[in-house]
DNA sequence: CCCAGATGCTGAGCTTGGCTCAATATCCTG
DNA sequence: CAGGATATTGAGCCAAGCTCAGCATCTGGG
């Protein structure tokens, strides 16, 4: 055979993941395209949406966004920039901190969070067909606590161990 | 909470998806990155890697190349530039068809293919590492599943080239 | 009370990794 | 040999990030 001894799934799980989330990023892409929404903007609205605050009122300042998001503060800047001028979102000054900007989501940006809602689940419905329901709980899971272990041992400084397995 | 069984299991996973894919093209990143290579350009090196030929003689087409890494022919120029400049591959002659050309691997190339096997190999292993293998093996196989479905339905849909986004 | 330093946002400019649309050179077939 | 198919590439675009610097504003120590 012409398989190395290197039997690393590990590894090509890594690859298989890219695969896969090129393709469901590309395909929301391009249903999303009719509304001038990007996958990116998509993700931040979505998060907006799901702002502490209660129904009615969801606002956020841009660095909650970003944090969230897991961006550089600057590029949810840009991301804002879009939607704004998108009309899904206004940027309204927060009246306890004039440096801040409080992010609000608008009628329009509402209504596109729903068409966005009905791409994501339809896009991701689609690819994951042939995986049964059981399974896509369990992939869920498994790269779920693979990111959540990740999170914590970023903040742990790893001593470069090869030995992570417990 | 307000998790309905059937609710977004698929749309969760592709988020879960994207994030695991960041993390880990980060990470792989950063480690490349004192080797001068781009994870494009692990990609690349690899698919040359593993190409038909026996031992020694590695060679390939740029054309495809390209088809390999599921990316636009033009696309995979610019990562063989960049593997050229650093010496990695070299671009000569077919001499069967002066258009094409053919890119082999040299020394350097294989000597950087090695460190890189160990770079993805011990990332993949570091994120995966709350995986248990056996779910490591079913989350691989259920994305290689999908993405072959995907393959074999995007080839009965779309007949050759008749599309409307042109 | 005031100024130094932290904080919040953004302009400028870069990177990775893709894309399309020609242009050019070269096959290949009738 | 003409004309179409193929292989590669130059030009220029997009998405989604990043850093660094700069400005406006808050905030706490003296």
């Amino acid at each position: 055979m012409t398989t190395p001894p290197t039997a690393d799934t590990a590894a090509e799980l890594a690859d298989a993941l890219t695969r896969a989330m090129k393709r469901i990023r590309r395909q929301t892409m391009q249903r999303l395209e009719p509304y001038g929404i990007t996958p990116g903007q998509a993700r931040a609205l979505r998060t907006l949406a799901h702002a502490p605050g209660c129904e009615g009122r969801e606002t956020m300042r841009l660095s909650e966004l970003a944090e969230r998001l897991h961006i550089a503060p600057r590029s949810a800047t840009t991301v804002v920039d879009a939607l704004e001028e998108a009309g899904l979102v206004t940027r309204t000054p927060d009246p306890t901190d004039r440096r801040a900007v409080r992010l609000v989501l608008t009628e329009d940006g509402r209504a596109a969070l729903e068409r966005i809602g009905q791409v994501r689940h339809e896009v991701a419905q689609e690819y994951f067909a042939p995986v049964s329901p059981s399974d896509q709980s369990a992939l869920l899971l498994a790269l779920r606590g693979a990111e959540s272990a990740f999170e914590a041992g970023r903040g742990a400084r790893q001593p470069a161990g090869e030995d992570a397995a417990r």
